[in-house]
DNA sequence: ACTCATTTTAAACAAGCGTTTAAAACAAAG
DNA sequence: CTTTGTTTTAAACGCTTGTTTAAAATGAGT
């Protein structure tokens, strides 16, 4: 019989329990983070044996890897393709906060789990985000801007804090809700809805504030 | 012989051992959250036994709402008491930006902690937080606002748009150093440095936005 | 039916956890 | 010196942790 999965014979099954458990550890993980939870609830939240995390993954850690770097491609997907387009920086711009928000809206507890687990002593440092710059970097959208900023279209201030102005006002919107919400008073309802106008506020402050008016 | 402290003969050791427990689990608990560290480790960190902590504080968990209580005092404190000067309302949100900028540039670690911990499944919730608004509300600068609103000074917006915005801007940079830091390959010196100048940056993208021009 | 590698299981492991205990050390008062 | 109450200590408690083990179950190839 013909059998065309590799690695493996039986598939239903084999896949199936890797990928629970894998899909099971990210909701946890993203819930609670890696200090949060154990490796029991990760087993009960797939249905499976406490071992069969450790048969698949080896260990707590290298699971806790695998999930957060996926994360974290997943995070720069959006980003990315955007500005690999050949629309207008003005464009790219406003596409790029616009996607940042339609997938934060779908994913709001991304942001603080990687800034989150990115701050822990042990968590994954420098080195394992290396390849992270050269991919925004082959998009062009950083001599995008040099070029810009030198035909006087827009502001000339470091690439950090134009990257610090759209990642705050894109994504502490999704961050800080917990602290907010409270600090505030304001219902889920309430905040949602202001989130869908927030973004147009925020589109239009920092779209006038980079882009110089001729 | 008379004694003027309260609940306790001996005082030089006595404060001594519990302000260096209380100090430790500050710098333990801020740096590594709740989950991601141990009682044994915050008596360490004071150079005291492990049953010291509970005999003064009967628990792990009491311990650290006592620090995290603190902490998110003193977090707004810098806010509120700009809000109740009588200078206008485009002075006290410069001020408030640049003593945000102060505080967060000699405690980095708050807004992360604050907002990591509120996101935990028990952590402090919202009960614990309801005195905030009120205290915000104290200063008048709800009513500053609307007033500048209706006298078409400032652009009509929620509340939750407005402190999202000033936020967002605030805390970001410092919320979101680790991540920024290593998709950039950014010096902490250079961000250090950048910071400085990003503080002006967001201040005139800020109040031209909020505030509508003549 | 038997083989053999893979998958799953229950049980166990040492180590660390938060917390408690009971005794020791201490310091002031009578 | 003895008493009395407080502070500190080492040891232990029961429980959970991450991980390993060795046996059981599974399923396809011969």
């Amino acid at each position: 019989m013909l059998n065309f999965t590799p690695n493996s014979l039986k598939m239903t099954q084999d896949l199936s329990t890797e990928l629970k458990i894998k899909e099971a550890a990210k909701r946890v993980f993203m819930a609670k983070g890696f200090d949060g939870c154990s490796t029991r609830e990760i087993a009960k939240e797939a249905g499976m044996n406490v071992a069969l995390v450790n048969y698949y993954f080896r260990s707590k850690g290298q699971l806790f890897q695998l999930i957060f770097r996926a994360a974290l491609e997943d995070f720069m997907l959006s980003m990315v393709d955007v500005f690999s387009t050949d629309l207008s920086l003005e464009s790219k711009m406003r596409i790029f906060i616009e996607r940042e928000y339609d997938f934060l809206t779908k994913h709001p507890e991304m942001p603080g789990f990687i800034i989150g687990e990115m701050s822990r002593a042990d968590g994954c440092g420098a080195g394992n985000m290396y390849w992270m710059k050269d991919k925004i970097a082959e998009t062009g959208i950083f001599n995008d801007i040099q070029k810009a900023q030198e035909a006087g279209e827009i502001r000339k201030m470091d690439l950090l804090s134009i990257a610090l102005i759209l990642m705050s006002n894109c994504h502490f919107p999704f961050l800080g809700k917990p602290f907010v919400q409270n600090a505030l008073h304001v219902s889920d309802e309430h905040y949602e809805q202001q989130l869908v106008l927030h973004k147009q506020y925020v589109t239009e402050m920092m779209i006038n504030y980079l882009f110089i008016n001729k």
